[in-house]
Parts: structure tokens; sequence; C-alpha cells
DNA sequence: ACATAACATACATAAAAAGTATGAAAGGAG
DNA sequence: CTCCTTTCATACTTTTTATGTATGTTATGT
């Protein structure tokens, strides 16, 4: 028996005639009752009790005209539902960020959330190599990464490049300008920065900076987590130089934050997905939204 | 979409693979592919996101093979318990009989349980009159009623008559037997009697019989129910008359009973149900089963 | 690079559903 | 009671839909 099949006895149970049943339907009277016939043979019982010309539902028909309409209705709800989640209107969206560029993401979905409320979100972290691997595993469908990567299998939108920012205890005088540093003024500042777990990034890049300016930095801690680098810093353990908006994002009483003169590295982000792949609605509207928010200012 | 194809593409999601899918479908390949694509049209969105010759779901498809799984063994299962009910191993049955022959229903259905474990009921109860019009409404499918009936447009199954037996106060002494008692001696009796809510019933049998032995029966009560009358009884308000099987269902302490001497009447009862009308398996089979207990015997 | 395996397409065939015409039986009006 | 209308059922035809066969195309692995 198929759904059609189902409707139909729906609406002669409704009804009570095949004929009235068959008008609401569009369609002849003889096929209905043909179909009607059709499922008492499969099933091998009466679905209606023909009194005359009236037609009254037996207690087999009774329940199954009970279950049909809990039956179509959910099914009606599924394809609903289904559509939807097609559409990018509904559902759950995997995302991944490394802390560095959850600003980024948090104002995206602050837009995205009010234009799409019926998503939900499942958030990854880690850094930018640990976000690829998700992305090629389909653990999460898109990502905003720290440049540089490892990978080129990936669609990449470029957000625009900012200025790396120095962040020191608020209690340390590490510079003649109230808001700005130069390279000279962190020759013997201990320094904690940002480096990945596996592979080269912005680590490599900060400290080839220093010895461009012919100093050698005095780096005391590694770590992968810009957040935790922004308490120990609270805590006055040492200062570290972290992207523009990581510092917005997250930035902590009893740290300040300084300017670096004379620095060419800037930092570079961007939103990336796997090419050749089927990606969802949802998804291409958020990186749509990226794209509105941040690129074209 | 009709559940053969919400069938195919559960199979080909399971499978990952149309070719597999189409031999456990015992179909060739290109037909299935076909209903999948005619899905997919109809949905206006991809189930499958195709990778060279791999196939995986879409987030969409994701949640229709999701659902697909509860929507068609609840289809199934619907069909499962349509066909019981049809088949009278389950379902409610609706039931009446009056007070004084519920000892048959009682026995009956303490037999029938034990074939139809999932069978449940619904008594009714009243008089003669008032189960014929039960059974006129649909409200009852069959019932145990006391004869005389009214309407004819039954189809009636007469259960064994049985005698009438008086029902008096133990500490009344109304009889030089033990066990027996003669119209004589019941002149002066206090009789309460079962009455009809509306139509002629066994009352007027009794009182009859009362006047063919020159007995005019004093009658101080009459009542529908005979719980009611033999509760009267132990209470040392009157005597009564009623079946021997309404006795054996109700007896009281405190209450006696005996034979009636000389007595021409009988007590009878029947199963009756509709004619001309459709009647459920279950009530088939519990017709025969009162049939089978109390008729060939 | 070639063989293999898998999905897609084109066309033919078979099956199923819908339509048309018509018959039978029930219910209502005169 | 008879006739007319209504309604369901049946027989047959047409249309639509589903399936099967043959074959092409593309990716994967040897």
């Amino acid at each position: 028996m198929d759904l059609k099949q189902l409707r139909y006895f729906r609406t002669v149970a409704e009804e009570k005639q095949v004929t009235k049943a068959a008008k609401k339907l569009h369609m002849a009277q003889p096929p209905l009752s043909q179909q009607i016939k059709l499922m008492e043979e499969e099933l091998n019982l009466k679905l209606f009790d023909r009194q005359g010309r009236k037609l009254e539902l037996t207690k087999a028909g009774e329940i199954l005209f009970e279950k049909a309409a809990r039956l179509l209705t959910e099914f009606d709800e599924t394809l609903i539902e289904v559509r939807e989640i097609s559409e990018g209107m509904r559902g759950k969206m995997h995302i991944g960020s490394t802390k560095s560029c959850f600003s980024y993401l948090s104002a995206a979905l602050n837009l995205f959330k009010t234009q799409h409320p019926n998503i939900t979100y499942q958030l990854r972290e880690g850094d930018t190599y640990f976000l690829e691997e998700c992305i090629k595993n389909r653990e999460i469908e898109l990502a905003i990464v720290r440049m540089p990567m490892h990978s080129d299998e990936f669609n990449v939108l470029k957000l625009p490049s900012e200025p790396y920012v120095l962040v020191a205890p608020e209690s340390w005088n590490i510079s003649s300008y109230d808001d700005a540093v130069e390279f000279e003024d962190l020759r013997d500042v201990p320094l904690m920065l940002l480096h990945r777990i596996s592979g080269r990034g912005q680590f490599e890049l900060i400290v080839d900076e220093f010895r461009d300016h012919g100093i050698e930095p005095n780096v005391t801690c590694e770590c992968p987590d810009a957040t935790m680098l922004l308490s120990l810093v609270a805590s006055g353990v040492g200062a570290t130089i972290v992207p523009e908006s990581t510092l917005k994002a997250f930035a902590l009483h009893h740290t300040k934050s300084y300017q670096l003169t004379g620095a060419n590295i800037k930092a570079e982000s961007a939103v990336i997905w796997q090419k050749e792949r089927y990606l969802t609605k949802a998804s291409q509207r958020l990186i749509k939204t990226l794209e509105d928010q941040f690129c074209y200012v």
C-alpha cells in the first residue's frame, strides 16, 4: 500500500462517500472505488461496511483512519523539514574557528541568527591544521582559520588582514609612548606566542619579523590557544603578540595593548571549505554573510 | 513521493551504492537511479552528494534517512495492527449485559481472555430494552439479555433456559422444606422483583405465574438491577425471585435460596447482535465461545 | 594506460492508475 | 407502489508510470 492510497482512504472515510471523496480528490469515482478495493484485498480485510449505498468504517478501518492522519501529517512534515534544511532555513551547522579568529565568527553569527532563527550551531575550535583535518573528515563544513594553510584542497575566502598588537600586563612600563612599542623595546620582554600544535604558522612569521629587526625574541611560552595566552598576560607572566581582532574578542582586565611600530607583518585569516563538495545552503549563506560583513568595507 | 520511493531511498542510503541497493531490492540498477532522481526533482534538492562514483548523503538526505526509518516502521506496524484487529486478535470489544445474565458473560470472558490476550473490553449494563438501543446506536456490538425482547432486527443465539429461584433473608422461616418453597408459602411474603425501566419483561411473567397459582403476589419493590435486589434481601427487606445463574454470580451472605416447586416458568436469555451488519472477528469468536460453553452441554 | 566498477542515459516494454461507459441497487418523491 | 435520482460497482480503454535492457561515461585501482 502506498501513501496515495492512504490519502484516498482518508478522504473516503472523512466523506463517508466515494463520490464526494472523488470530487474532493479531483478524480473520477471508479478508480477511487477500485483503489479502496485494492487496499482491502492487499490487507485481506474489509475497511468499510457496505450498508446499501452507505459506507461505514469497520473496526479495522477506524484504526487505520486514526493512524492514517498521524502517518500522513508526519510524512508531510518530514518533507517540509527536509526542504527547509536544504534551503538553509533549518538544521545544525558545523563550523570551526581558531580562537584568534573567533571575533569574525561571533560577529557573523550575530547577524546570521536574525535571518535564520531556526539554524543551530555546532562549533569546533583548534589550530589551522586541526581544523583543516576536521573539514577533510567531514566533521565540520567550513572554518575560519589563520593563514598560512597547509593544504590547497580548500576554497579560500580571504578576510582583510589586520595588524598584530602587543599585549602586556597593565603594570608593566615597556614603552615611552602610551599606545605603541618599537621592536627595540621588546628586546628583553618575556614573550608568549601562539604556536600551532603541528605545522608552520604565525609563530614563525613573528619570530622572523623580530630577526629582521635584528632582535632575537625572548620566547618564554608557546601555546596554541589565544585566550590562555591573554590570561597569562593578565596574571603578569609575560607579554604576547596577537592579531588585533583576537584582542578585541577576548580583551581582559589588567592588560594593556600597544601597536607595533615598524612592523611589516600582518595577520591573515580566511574562511575555508572543501573544494568539489556539496555545501549546504546554510553554509553558503554564512560565507556570504562573512564576505559582506568583512570584505566590502 | 510514495512509500516505495522512500524504501528505495533508505536502501540506497544504507548501501551507499545504487548497484548494491538494486540487488538487495531485486531490481535493475537504472530504475533505482531514476527513482532517486525523481525524488530529488520532486523535492527540488539533492539527497546525495555525488563524489565520483561514491554517494554520500547531504544534510537534507541525512534527515530524510533518519525520518524514513521511523515513518516506514510506523507504517508497517500500523498495517500489522489493522490486520490483527481485523483478525480479532487485538482491539477493544464493546459488549453489553443485563446484570441478571452477567454470569454467562463473566464465564465466557474468562475463557476468551486466555485465547485473546490482546483484546480489551468495554462493558455496558442495563435492561434488555436499553441494550437493544445501544446496539442500534452502535455503542455496543453485542449483548447478553433476558428474554423477551422488543425488536426483531437482531440475530439471536438463545442460551439454555434456567429455573427461577427464590432468595430470602437467611433468618426467615418461610418453608417447611429446607431448600424449596411452594407458591402457597409465598402468599404473604413481601416480594421485590426485577422490573425493566420500559417494556414488558420477566416481571410480568412472574406475576402471571403467581396468578396462575391463584395467588396475588405481594410486590413491595420493583427494581431494574438484580444486585440491588439481592442486597435488599441480605438486609432483610424482603425476598426476591431471580434466575438461578444470577444468584450464582452475585450470591450474598445472609441470604438463602429455595427452588420454586411447581413453577412453570423458566428464565430465558440470549446473545443478540444486529442483523445485516459487519461483525468484528473478535465478536464472532466471542459468540462462538458462548455457544460452545453453554449451548452444547 | 587499461581494466573494472559504478552511475547515468536512451529507449522499449510491462504494469498500474485513471478515465469512460454502463449496470445494479438503494433511497426518496410523487 | 412506481419512477427517478443517487451511489457504488464492473468492464473496458487510454494514459501514465515504473521497470527492464542496452549502452555510454566517468572515476578508481592495478
